[in-house]
DNA sequence: CGTCCTCCCGCCCTCTGCTGGGGTGTA
DNA sequence: ATACACCCCAGCAGAGGGCGGGAGGACG
């Protein structure tokens, strides 16, 4: 890579210390400093961070950088820790520990053609070319290459997906429903290489590795507390689960600006300036989004592990505050990954291995395992809320300033520093962008245990449990009737009591719905195109739609033979310049619209042409207005209207 | 140590929208 | 008389907003 290139590289860590993510406090000023240093915005999904910056080459190269390590350190074998990297490497944990690095080097074809060309990379190594969408900068067709820290191509699949994993890169591909399904790295690769290859979209994910049922990292206590003991399943696996973090450093370039660089863990010579700066020692915070200007700190390698004592480890400290490395020693809980570089940390963290809760609130019989805890909660009885906001006409308390802070953004300044990487969504909290990627993923972690159906909220799987116990929590006042959900009751007595429900109209044929999603049921029901035509039982005329279709074979019933222009109003849209294939029949129209006679026929006919092909869309599309403007919506509170009576005027009316 | 502050998970809520059986009008 | 059509409506799921409170880092 040539010099005085910006590299952005994803620096990541197996952290399955349970250790904590900064605040969001801390994540904007990771944004801050980027915009300072006037380069491409940052925008994270979940856990990952990833900067995009074009760097001081002119070439409109983009370079990313993505770690993922994947190493075994000299643990002692009944740590639990970094068992995705035992699974991945096999090693005996207690060696000396090997470390396989995966970089992923996004590149344009042209440059990957150069570096083959300059000897730089073996020509053996293909890469997968895939869409990259960078958060703040425009998605750019690259070659993603994978290979280890020595430039060899990597290739094993299990290596490959779990350093894409580790790295946060998720693939996408769009099914047959234009739904993006996920893929391995390994099946992108694969597909690169197919002719006609789909678009592959490569974007960065939340990453939460599922250890799934792997045992050594189940839950080994069984301590759980009366208090804990309505913990779901899904959260007590979580708890356990490796942590994945990254971190994104800036530092000053030559000209003192701020620049947006990485870090690595100190085993990747990316080049001499990368090499540099991995020298730095890294910051002192755990935080993932730590924005460290200059880098203040450096990963030091793990360190042997001595026992301090029967119910803990040491290990050399993960971070030094010290270029030389400087080895702080650290103390591991025994009964779980937990570690501190602080005693007394640990010793507060064992009493969650324990019952021990001496703080009794004297106001009820809770008790809690620090005095701050029951602090707290005796201020939730005396309704001491000590932190309160200030913005005009709020009147909310809290207990503690951090829930102050987020209800600041929720309410009063919709700052939303978690932005999706991939659509418009941005949260206040990192959580809620998490739940919403699983949106785009498609992962469902909360599953039933009755019926095995899988939600991505675990709102959704108590909710759904309801529906196997015949739960109805919800009574209407009125009639006592009872509901599954709230909602369900409210709109029961607007429809049935207060009589105050809204309906909808459909604008063709005037008909009263209750609900929206009964007027697309009639929509797709009854305007919906429908390519071949149906004739008419009677004659030998051709609708397109069923609406249609009944109102003109009513005439026939009523009126004998006898024609009569109460026809639909629809018209086919013209696919292009086609006039031919089953378009309606203008004769029929004509008179119709002669009869109304006030131009607004044309009108109609205009609006109409402007529409897209089909009514299907047409419904879409209003239902997108709905939700831009609530004021666009059709909520007529009329008299429901004789459908036998429509006439054509009726109709066009709808229009106007 | 005690304490403050940060960070996070998970709970609960609302709004929204689809589905399919029931009930009723109609051909 | 009856089969069918179709709106009505409860059930239920998808998505997102807001907050309570426990655990950990750091510091005096
Ligand atoms: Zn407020
Ligand atoms: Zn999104
Ligand atoms: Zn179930
Ligand atoms: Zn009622
Ligand atoms: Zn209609």
């Amino acid at each position: 890579m040539a010099q005085n290139e910006t590299i952005d590289a994803l620096l990541l860590e197996n952290e399955s210390k349970s250790k904590f993510q900064k605040s969001d406090v801390e994540e904007n000023s990771v944004i801050e400093k980027t915009r300072v240093a006037d380069k491409s915005p940052t925008i994270e999904s979940g856990e990952l961070a990833v900067t995009a910056v074009s760097g001081q080459n002119e070439s409109n190269l983009m370079e990313i950088a993505a770690l993922g390590t994947v190493e075994n350190t000299n643990l002692p074998s009944d740590g639990d820790v970094l068992k995705l990297d035992d699974q991945i490497n096999g090693d005996i944990v207690g060696e000396e520990g090997t470390t396989t690095t995966v970089q992923f080097i996004a590149v344009s074809a042209d440059e990957h053609a150069r570096m083959v060309t300059a000897g730089e990379l073996p020509e053996s190594v293909h890469g997968a070319d895939v869409h990259m969408q960078i958060p703040g900068a425009e998605a750019q067709q690259v070659r993603l290459i994978a290979v280890d820290s020595s430039g060899v191509p990597v290739t094993e699949p299990a290596i490959l997906q779990a350093a894409a994993e580790q790295a946060g890169i998720i693939f996408l591909v769009k099914d047959e429903n234009s739904q993006n399904t996920q893929i391995s790295i390994d099946q992108a690769m694969q597909l690169s290489m197919t002719k006609n290859a789909p678009v592959i979209t490569a974007t960065t994910a939340a990453m939460v590795l599922e250890q799934n049922e792997d045992a050594a990292v189940a839950d080994t206590d069984g301590n759980e507390t009366e208090d804990d003991a309505m913990e779901t399943e899904p959260k007590r696996a979580k708890l356990k689960k490796p942590r994945l973090k990254l971190r994104v450093y800036s530092q000053k370039d030559a000209a003192g600006n701020d620049e947006i660089a990485f870090l690595a863990d100190g085993t990747l010579p990316l080049s001499a300036e990368a090499e540099e700066i991995h020298q730095e020692p890294k910051p002192t915070d755990e935080s993932v989004y730590e924005f460290q200007d200059p880098p203040t700190g450096g990963d030091a390698e793990e360190q042997g592990v001595e026992i301090l004592d029967p119910t803990m480890f040491k290990k050399g400290g993960k971070r030094t505050s010290d270029k030389n490395r400087d080895r702080r020693k650290i103390y591991q809980c025994r009964e779980c990954a937990f570690y501190s570089h602080r005693h007394s940390n640990l010793i507060r963290h064992m009493k969650i291995h324990t019952d021990e809760r001496p703080y009794k609130c004297h106001l009820c019989d809770r008790a809690f395992r620090t005095n701050t805890l029951l602090r707290n909660h005796i201020n939730t009885h005396t309704g001491t809320k000590p932190h309160k906001c200030s913005a005009e006409g709020c009147s909310m308390a809290f207990v503690t300033s951090g829930e102050l802070t987020r209800h600041t953004r929720y309410i009063h300044t919709h700052e939303k520093p978690f932005r999706c990487t991939l659509c418009d969504y941005a949260s206040v909290e990192i959580s809620k962008l998490r739940r919403h990627f699983r949106s785009h993923t498609g992962e469902r972690p909360y599953s039933c245990d009755e019926c095995g159906k899988a939600f991505a909220d675990s709102f959704h799987l108590k909710r759904h449990r309801m529906s196997h116990t015949g739960e109805k929590p919800y009574e209407c006042p009125e009639c006592n009737q009872r509901f599954t959900q709230r909602g369900s009751v409210k709109m029961h007595i607007m429809q049935q009591h207060t009589k105050t429900a809204p309906k909808f109209k459909c604008e063709i044929c005037q008909t009263l719905l209750g609900r929206k999603s009964d007027l697309n049921v009639h929509m797709r029901k009854q305007h919906a195109f429908q390519e071949t035509p149906t004739q008419c039982r009677y004659c030998d005329e051709l609708f397109h739609d069923r609406w249609s279709l009944m109102q003109h074979q009513r005439t026939h019933r009523s009126c004998g033979t006898r024609f009569k222009a109460d026809q639909p109003l629809r018209k086919r849209r013209r696919f292009g310049d086609e006039a031919d294939d089953e378009e309606w029949e203008m004769e029929e129209f004509s008179s119709m619209m002669l009869e109304s006679g006030d131009g607004r026929v044309t009108v109609f006919v205009e609006e109409e042409e402007e529409q897209e092909q089909e009514i299907v869309d047409t419904v879409e599309e209003n239902q997108l207005k709905e939700q831009r403007s609530p004021k666009a919506i059709q909520l007529t509170e009329l008299e429901p209207v004789d459908k036998e009576g429509l006439t054509s005027t009726d109709a066009i009316n709808v229009e106007s």
